[in-house]
DNA sequence: CTGAAAGCGCTTACAG
DNA sequence: CTGAAAGCGCTTACAG
């Protein structure tokens, strides 16, 4: 192993100054920091990162802390996990990917062994006990899900409650007046994704506010039943002229019930999904649908962490991003058919 | 910063008794040993792991290199990576996730700055430039994907030669004497999937040698032209009784299809995929298929990877580890229509 | 059975 | 502009 030692040996320096002819922290004669270079490349030195940590307290490596949810389609998962390591790696960190059930014990190891300079912490719950940790821990941390305490973190989501208003005002402009709102299964809230909940009443409201009619449902998450389901609601409600679907399952199934009623859409049926691109183009779904913003969501909570890492965010003030939601235009939304 | 020394001082021995206490690599008196871990569980004490990882030269981190190709089923990917995590969590490691398109470069500045005790290749290609850089570093590597040179690293995949003869075996033996295979486009061999042929040559070996018919084709990797492409397959061979899928997007496709046509499964057409159970679940495909194995892969792999860093297993010869393909029974296989 | 000391490979005040 | 030395928090021969 070469060690910064051979290296001031070959260059004919110290070691203090090999180490910061290489981190520019002082100033260094044009000749010393050549020889230095020289011998870097020469012997093909590279810092030991233990060592490193060691003399500087800091790891270059992010911790993050996934939860694997039953019925998650697991490509979103992905895209979040991407957009963390791909985003912390242009900023010149590593990621450590911790997958155990026990994220509570996980997160107080890797905090307290300190193997990591911060966290990200991946589908927070609405009540969730890693925060108790997180709060505690001498390491920043970054949320992805918004929880209902943020004090003490910083907090990335999708506005959900935007994104019900959105859906609502898209098909009330193009003269719809009757909805039908599809959720995730009760169960999904029970383990905390609050987040039915902020896109289901706030949709609500809104429709009262304009006057629209909306009836809220919520669907299985599986197949066959997801689809048994669509149809009883669309039998309850013939003169509703819109969809909303806040449910990937009820997403994939609707082509056939579609198909089975002899519907079309945009035509017969206008239709917004909110689910992520990667679940548009892995089931070829053809529906408008508001993107999960997973891979920027991951992306902009390591770059809040590394900028609290480095000391360059006020430690006193923390942030609730949620990110403005956008429908993707895929052809589903046109104004109701007329009636005749 | 609770010290091992601060554990020493509160238990009143020195800091050697304090971390051979805690070691157990030598003996302690019984009242010396409580001392020390009561002092351990009244400060909280958890080692240091960059310190420790500088005295001892072992980090006890996995790193996992991940590519993430183009038209990849992400849950697979998701497999994978969670076969790894959660076995080298149960075998005492962590795991850096790298995600980095130039896996070259990531290999060579992990393993020089001593990061990580040993790697794990995913989605290894047949001629696959990591695999120079991982055989001169110092850590172990073990990868998941057979690649054409297996010299010196420990090899773990799924037997495609096997599961060609299995799907070919499996129909022959219940009379079908006429098949179609539908493979992966060939821009997937050409990034260095030889497993397509892998599977394709075997089957078209034990075909011929069991007198059976099999019509190879490539289909495309994508909707709806992989619809299409099926059924020119099946008008191209009217008396084909079975259908081998070695191509997701065909079996995710296929149901329409054969709707279309007024078939169905097992009864006109028998039909095995080969892909992964959670590709399965994803679409409802209610096709019998060999799995992928996914997990299990990367489980295997990184079970090996550890016995090679703790030195129990011999370093003079590499494993090469190709896992018996095994069919799951949805249903859609039987005997051949009967001719009238 | 226990302690004092050296060493892992870095970085960074301290001195010149 | 450069060097000698201390220190980060561990582990582990060496000595008793």
């Amino acid at each position: 192993m070469v060690t910064i030692g051979d290296v001031a040996r070959e260059a004919g320096v110290s070691r203090s100054t090999a180490s910061y002819a290489l981190s520019g922290k002082r100033s260094i004669s044009p000749e010393v920091r050549e020889k230095v270079e020289q011998a870097v490349r020469q012997l093909g030195y590279t810092p030991n990162a233990g060592a490193r940590a060691l003399a500087t307290s800091q790891t270059k490596v992010i911790a993050l802390l996934a939860r694997f949810l039953d019925d998650e389609f697991a490509p979103a998962m992905l895209q979040y996990i991407l957009g963390v390591t791909n985003e912390a790696r242009e900023l010149g960190y590593d990621t450590l990917l911790v997958s155990e059930e026990d994220g509570v014990s996980a997160l107080k190891r890797i905090s307290d062994s300190r193997m990591a300079d911060g966290f990200v912490l991946l589908n927070v719950a609405e009540r969730d006990d890693r925060l108790d940790i997180l709060r505690a821990a001498s390491q920043p941390g970054a949320l992805v899900g918004l929880p209902a305490e943020t004090a003490g973190v910083d907090v990335f989501d999708l506005d959900f409650e935007g994104a019900g208003r959105l859906m609502v005002d898209t098909l009330h402009d193009l003269g719809h007046r009757e909805l039908v709102l599809v959720s995730q299964p009760e169960h999904v809230l029970e383990r905390g994704g609050a987040y039915v909940w902020r896109l289901a009443n706030a949709a609500a409201d809104r429709a009262a506010e304009l006057g629209v009619l909306l009836h809220p449902y919520f669907g299985s998450s599986t197949q066959p039943q997801i689809g048994r389901d669509l149809s009883a609601f669309l039998d309850a409600h013939p003169s509703a002229t819109g969809l909303l679907l806040n449910n990937e399952a009820a997403a994939a199934a609707l082509p056939s019930v579609l198909h089975e009623r002899g519907l079309s859409s945009p035509h017969d049926l206008s239709v917004i999904g909110r689910y992520s691109d990667d679940f548009a183009r892995t089931f070829s779904l053809p529906y408008s649908a508001i993107d999960s913003a997973a891979a920027e969501l991951g992306r902009r909570a390591v770059e809040h962490l590394v900028s609290r890492i480095e000391g360059s965010t006020d430690a006193g003030t923390t942030v609730v991003d949620l990110i403005a939601p956008r429908i993707d235009d895929r052809g589903s939304i046109a104004a109701p058919p007329t009636q005749h």
